[in-house]
DNA sequence: CCTGCTTTGTGACGAATGGCACAGACGCAA
DNA sequence: TTGCGTCTGTGCCATTCGTCACAAAGCAGG
């Protein structure tokens, strides 16, 4: 048992603060009820299809949610961090439904499953849970809309600068990736990329793009 | 006074069955909070930036879901029925954050606003309204990953002629209307009409499309 | 019947992206 | 070192879509 798991209880609460106010007794059984999983990267936690009879909440790592149509292209759709939980599709509450969507662990991940009933009792009871849950809805929504706003009117160079100023100074992705994750030919991310080095924007390794200058991608992505 | 809204109450629980279980009190006054508004087709309900104190009813009509960005370009989210809430970002149930989008009357429209509390008191004492919500958040959920997919790897003339099959044997709109759903230019609206209509999957008169060929429409968007 | 507005049709051209076909670079393992 | 697989760079061309500039057709009001 490693440090970071040897109070599953008090790691829920503190990367859950709606769960804190929870009665002592009910939180006790959340505890007992919650499945702790540990996934290193690149693990596929479920895909479009599957059921999903409990709600994940995600302690430690990050979860890329993508959609893959028929002929295999792929486009990410959003990414959950800790302290959020995956309510992809028609979500946990609804067990019957399956995903829309494929969900795989960008980083190691750890994340706590809790049981459809239990969340259906903590929405009922819990003021705070609930107001959790339907932010956590909300800002999927928001995100979705504005990839699809992003998807319409925007050139691919403005979507990469986007998420290369987003993912930080140091982004470890092949090129490959990088075009899976915005649903274009990897060819295109390649020449983009291309012209943000010659233009002093980044630096280009193997696997690894550093931002060396920011402004001027913040710049290109508006 | 109308006869169709001679019964608020009785008008509320026929559109929505998730609220026919309520205790009678309750529903008496989720009744008299409710503030009933008829408005015609072409109505901005709500714009971008609005706050959003109450979660609209509707109960007859449709409301379409769009986005629009800076250069005024615009593109359809999703389309709201009758029987359904205006679950749009944020949501009613955190009043304070404002809507992300716009919705506007697609037709003539009958919507009941309920006080966000009031919601708020409904999620908490009555499952089956529970789970209406959650399953409205996923449908939409559903809607708008299925709109990125699209975006990201249909062609226009699979993407309009979905729409045409999904508007049924009589649509009623201007070429530009249908752009402005799709996030188009109009001359591609019209190109690709004219095709569908040189090859009998439609007939064209003004402002008005009619499907000759659903069978043919369905394989085009396939 | 005019007149003016809205809607639709169309040609020409450029920009953005996709896809193919390779070549070169890099890293790892035998 | 050598070989092999992965990652990246690039030239070339086709397709899709946007944009501009009009023309034509239909509708409504005077």
């Amino acid at each position: 048992m490693t440090m970071t798991s040897s109070n599953p209880g008090h790691r829920l609460s503190s990367a859950f603060p709606a769960l804190r106010a929870l009665p002592p007794k009910l939180f006790e059984r959340l505890t007992a009820a919650a499945a702790f999983r540990f996934a290193p990267r690149g693990t596929i936690l479920f895909t479009r299809g599957d059921p999903c009879p409990a709600l994940p909440f995600l302690l430690t790592g990050q979860v890329r949610i993508t959609r893959t149509n028929a002929e295999g292209k792929t486009i990410g759709l959003y990414t959950i961090l800790p302290g959020e939980a995956c309510v992809v599709s028609n979500g946990a509450l609804l067990g019957a439904l399956p995903f829309d969507a494929t969900g795989v662990a960008a980083t190691d991940v750890e994340l706590a499953s809790i049981p459809a009933e239990m969340v259906d009792q903590l929405v009922a009871e819990e003021p705070a849970f609930r107001t959790f849950l339907f932010r956590l809805y909300g800002e999927r929504i928001a995100d979705l809309m504005g990839l699809v706003e992003a998807l319409a009117f925007q050139k691919l160079d403005q979507r990469l600068a986007r998420l290369l100023v987003e993912r930080g100074p140091r982004v470890k992705a092949t090129h490959q990736s990088l075009a899976d994750e915005l649903g274009v030919a990897r060819e295109m991310v390649s020449r983009v990329l291309r012209n943000f080095a010659d233009r002093g924007l980044i630096e280009q390794h193997r696997e690894v793009i550093l931002v060396a200058d920011p402004g001027a991608l913040e710049q290109q992505a508006a």
